[in-house]
RNA sequence: GGCUCGGUGGCGCAGCAGUCAGCGCAGCUCCUUCAUAAGGAGAAGGCCGCGGGUGCGAAUCCCGCUCGAGCCCCCA
């Protein structure tokens, strides 16, 4: 039985008055979202956290704090909110702790998480607990593996054997994501290259609608630029050029430049290239041999760190340029790179600053194909341009201008249709087009596309993590049971050839997810590239039923029945970014057994209102989640096309050495030391009074203390040293215009900043507030309660008890009625305008006096009492008026000379 | 190298054209002594990075410079 009852402490003792109102709203599910309602939604989402043994970090209540402040206040705006949490809790770490201790890694998980939501709740936070969710829970990576299922069904995924990127200390791949200067994300351990048969997904497929779709929503603009920059979309030509040795076929080459095709002196093949062996010359062989060892060795970090330093070898070949015949070597370099693009490139030094490097480092020849567009003493006369006029090169000239010497003046025809392709005298835009257009129609190359994006790696080597869905077959068993599991399978089967045998997925019927990981002896990864998966043989080898998804060990007799037959499982696991690919969906509707939410869920609450994380996922978690998002859309089972309308990334706080907080700098601080010696109500309105959301900032233990006893000094406006309300709120008291005045505008302010998420700012107007209503002998209760209800939001637990020990938390019923629960202070704009203003007089624009003059003063009776003003008076003696600005209500300027 | 953001009292931040620049912390003076490593009252402290420009009026807009921070960089 609860009942209308505060705490009876004289003083602030936030150790008491937390934990009381914590209990009070668990009693009143305060925090529920409602799951029928008429009122409008409003979803607010944090990015859900990694339950790490280390316990909560700082940075977490700082955007958790931002987003409660959110919902809180949305909540009293009349909204049906929804703003709930979870657990991503695959991953690494783990899966490392079960390795040292043998342990399963579910039961450390579900300690972390024990400890998480101990933390989490002591802060206070308004979540919907009733729909947490954990990605590890069978119940939920059912619905990741589904999904899967729909990729797999849609041609999205397949299995490729590629040099991936492999880290030895890990033991398992990595996504091009999640590898950062030739090192791990995770750890920064040394990364290498090798050959492994992967699972992928083909984000590419979806490059150009990611980018496009960008524009529509509304994120920061550098996460947008990372996003953009990330995909990498260059349009540009596909060029074939012959090579001297015709029977090797044409080499393809990439360029974003096709009207600087006549300035291609060399060209480079990536070491990495399958032509490299064939048209390397037998003079050429070992030097090239060597080079290729060297680059090989070389970690990617070594790669790109060395850029100022070109290296490179002569293949001891030639091709034919297409466009004039002429005949240039061909050189192996690896500042080429064969995941992008054809792994080939026509080197033009003259416009294209590696190449410059690279032709200066070994002498090739120079050729300036393009102007400057604004020459300063070149004469142009129409198509006609003087090449002597161009003196060499100090750097690539890497700008859009005009074409020249393309072709040059001497250049004979050599192509036997006897059309030359003329682009002197064009601008660089349509030079390209022209240049493209004269290579299509002679079949000698074509317009395209590239992106720096590739497919997603998403299997990774570990236990920890969803098992895919997945068996392998025979293809005459594929075969046997096509027909039958149509609906499930993609129109080109994925398959992989190992010893000579080729392997066919087949998923799992739908109805038999969730597929659960095995208990295993050792959650130690093979080593091999296989995850530990592959040492449970009974889970692994099965007698497999195709239409149930039901499996028998292959050790025990075939059972009877054409369903069934002999298959391996999928031994990889997907990447920890599987389940938060679409855990804000689950949240809609967080129990759902017959889909992954409900059609009705998902119309209602649809996508997350407003979504707040780091900036370190701007191009892992949030490209991932809009993929997975928008081929959803396209199955038709979410509405909109993108996942995250309005992303906001809060700024790291540093440690009070003003450097990153970390162990071994001894400079972090845990949320639990400062919930016990200030109070998190203390701890949520520092956090973000700090600065701006977004700033990074250091910590302060000083400035903290300012925050508290900010919350003391409401306390003791409230609360006598007795206990007893204090005797400066009054009912009946009528507050000075002023003070009302200043109530409003800090309404109106406070609102404002909560909705642009400038929540420092809306401390300091409260800060002022208190600050004016301390020096009233007496304030009206009214008023002080409205006070409440402003800072609620930000530091609900003194607020709920100030608010009851005020006598307003007593509903008719006799049970208590919580601030929460009260709509927002309405902002009255009538109470801003007073009958009266100061008007301020400057002379020549500075200020020289002031007066209380009533709204709506005419100028003439302006200027009156201006020139009437002693202290204005003296400023006008002996001049002359020239001009009048009169801002009514604001200033009156004389300009006087 | 590219892009972006920022330089306001000792420190952290507001203000972003119109009241001789505000808030918190620290520091100073005084009061209180039922909160004393606390509370209250009051005062002091800033040529708003530098130099130009536009305006009746600029911390606020524009241009140049300078300093600092963050992110991205061999993607042809």
């Amino acid at each position: 039985m609860f009942h209308a009852m505060s705490t009876q402490c004289k003083e602030y003792n936030f150790l008491e008055i937390e934990p009381h109102w914590q209990s009070f709203w668990e009693e009143n599910q305060s925090s529920r979202a409602e799951q029928n309602s008429s009122k409008p939604k409003y979803y607010v989402l944090d990015m859900f956290p990694y339950p790490s043994g280390a316990g909560l970090h700082i940075g977490h209540p700082e955007g958790y704090t931002a987003t409660d402040i959110v919902a809180r206040y949305k909540r009293a705006k009349g909204f049906n909110v929804l703003h709930p949490i979870g657990w991503d809790a695959f991953g690494l770490p783990a899966e490392q702790h079960a390795v040292k201790t043998g342990t399963h890694p579910a039961s450390n998980t579900q300690n972390n998480i024990a400890n998480f939501k101990r933390q989490i709740k002591a802060l206070g936070f308004s979540y919907d607990w009733q729909r947490e969710i954990d990605t590890t829970d069978p119940k939920y990576f059912r619905w990741t593996q589904w999904i899967f299922l729909q990729l797999f069904q849609r041609g999205l995924a397949y299995v490729d054997e590629r040099p991936v990127w492999w880290c030895p200390e890990l033991r398992t791949v990595l996504a091009n994501e999640e590898v950062v200067d030739g090192k791990s994300e995770v750890g920064g351990f040394p990364v290498e290259r090798k050959n492994l048969r992967q699972w992928v997904l083909r984000i590419t497929a979806y490059a150009e609608r990611l980018l496009a779709d960008l524009k529509d929503v509304d994120w920061p603009d550098s996460t947008k630029r990372m996003q953009e920059a990330w995909i990498g979309r260059s349009e540009g030509a596909e060029v074939l050029f012959k090579l001297e040795n015709e029977a090797l076929g044409p080499l393809k080459i990439f360029t974003t430049r096709p009207d600087t095709l006549f300035g291609c002196t060399y060209m480079v093949l990536a070491p990495e290239h399958p032509l490299v062996d064939a048209l390397t010359t037998p003079a050429q062989k070992s030097a090239v041999e060597d080079y290729r060892k060297k680059s090989a060795g070389k970690s990617d970090l070594e790669r790109t760190d060395l850029a100022k330093d070109k290296s490179g070898v002569f293949s001891g070949a030639f091709a034919i340029n297409p466009i004039n015949g002429a005949r240039v070597p061909i050189w192996i370099a690896d500042y080429v790179l064969m995941g992008y693009g054809t792994g080939a490139i026509m080197a033009v030094p003259a416009h294209d600053e590696r190449d410059f490097e690279f032709a200066k480092r070994f002498e090739l020849p120079i050729k300036q194909v393009v102007i400057s567009a604004k020459p300063k003493s070149i004469e142009i006369s129409p198509g006609k341009f003087v090449g002597g006029a161009i003196g060499p090169l100090k750097e690539a000239f890497c700008e859009e201008g005009i074409a020249f010497e393309s072709p040059e003046s001497g250049w004979k025809k050599t192509d036997p249709s006897g059309e030359r392709c003329d682009l002197n005298g064009l601008p660089t835009q349509e030079a390209k087009k022209k240049t493209s257009d004269w290579l299509e129609a002679k079949g000698l190359g074509k317009k395209t596309i590239n992106y720096k994006l590739r497919d997603w790696l998403f299997s990774r080597q570990r236990y920890w993590g969803e098992p895919f869905p997945i068996v392998w077959v025979s293809e005459a068993d594929y075969r046997r049971v096509e027909k039958a599991r149509a609906g499930s399978l993609p129109s080109a089967p994925v398959t992989f050839v190992s010893d000579g045998i080729t392997h066919y997925a087949l998923p799992l019927p739908a109805g038999a997810l969730p597929l659960a990981l095995p208990d295993v002896q050792s959650y130690l990864p093979s080593g091999n590239g296989e995850s530990p998966l592959a040492n449970e043989t009974a889970w692994l080898e099965i007698w497999f039923d195709v239409e149930t998804g039901a499996a028998v060990p292959a050790s025990q007799p075939r059972p009877a029945g054409d369903a069934w037959v002999r298959a391996r499982r999928e031994t990889n696991t997907m990447p920890q970014w599987a389940g938060s690919c679409w855990y804000y969906l689950r949240f809609t509707d967080p129990t759902n057994a017959s889909a992954f939410a409900s059609p009705e869920a998902l119309k209602y609450w649809g996508v997350p209102d407003l979504y707040v994380g780091g900036a370190e996922h701007a191009v892992l978690h949030l490209l991932y989640a809009r993929f997975w998002h928008k081929v959803l859309f396209d199955l038709g089972v979410v509405p909109q096309c993108e996942p995250f309308t309005k992303l906001f990334h809060q700024g790291i706080i540093l440690g009070e050495d003003g450097e990153k907080m970390s162990k071994s700098r001894g400079n972090v601080v845990s949320p639990d030391t400062i919930i016990a010696s200030h109070g998190t109500d203390t701890l949520r309105l520092y956090l973000m009074f700090l600065g701006p959301l977004e700033a990074m900032k250091p910590w302060s233990m000083q400035q903290i203390e300012g925050v508290h006893r900010f919350l003391h000094k409401v306390w003791r406006n409230c609360i006598a040293v007795d206990g007893a309300v204090n005797p400066k709120i009054s009912a009946t008291h009528a507050d000075s215009e002023e003070l009302t005045k200043l109530l409003h505008k800090t309404i109106s302010r406070v609102g404002e900043n909560i909705e642009t998420l400038r929540l420092n700012t809306a401390i300091s107007t409260m800060m002022e507030f208190v600050n004016a209503m301390q020096s009233e002998s007496l304030v009206s209760r009214a008023t002080m309660l409205t006070f409440l209800q402003l800072l609620a939001p930000f530091s609900p637990h003194i607020a709920e008890e100030l608010w009851a020990r005020l006598g307003a938390a007593e509903a008719s019923d006799g049970k208590t009625s919580s601030i929460q629960g009260t709509p927002w202070p309405r902002f009255d704009s009538a109470k801003l305008t007073a009958t009266e203003v100061k008007l301020v007089f400057q002379v020549n624009g500075k200020h020289r006096g002031d007066q209380l003059v009533p709204v709506g003063l005419a100028q003439e009776a302006a200027v009156q009492l201006a020139r009437a003003n002693s202290k204005v008076a003296p400023h006008l003696e002996g001049k002359t008026l020239t001009r009048v600005i009169y801002v009514p209500g604001k200033i009156l300027n004389l300009v006087v000379t």
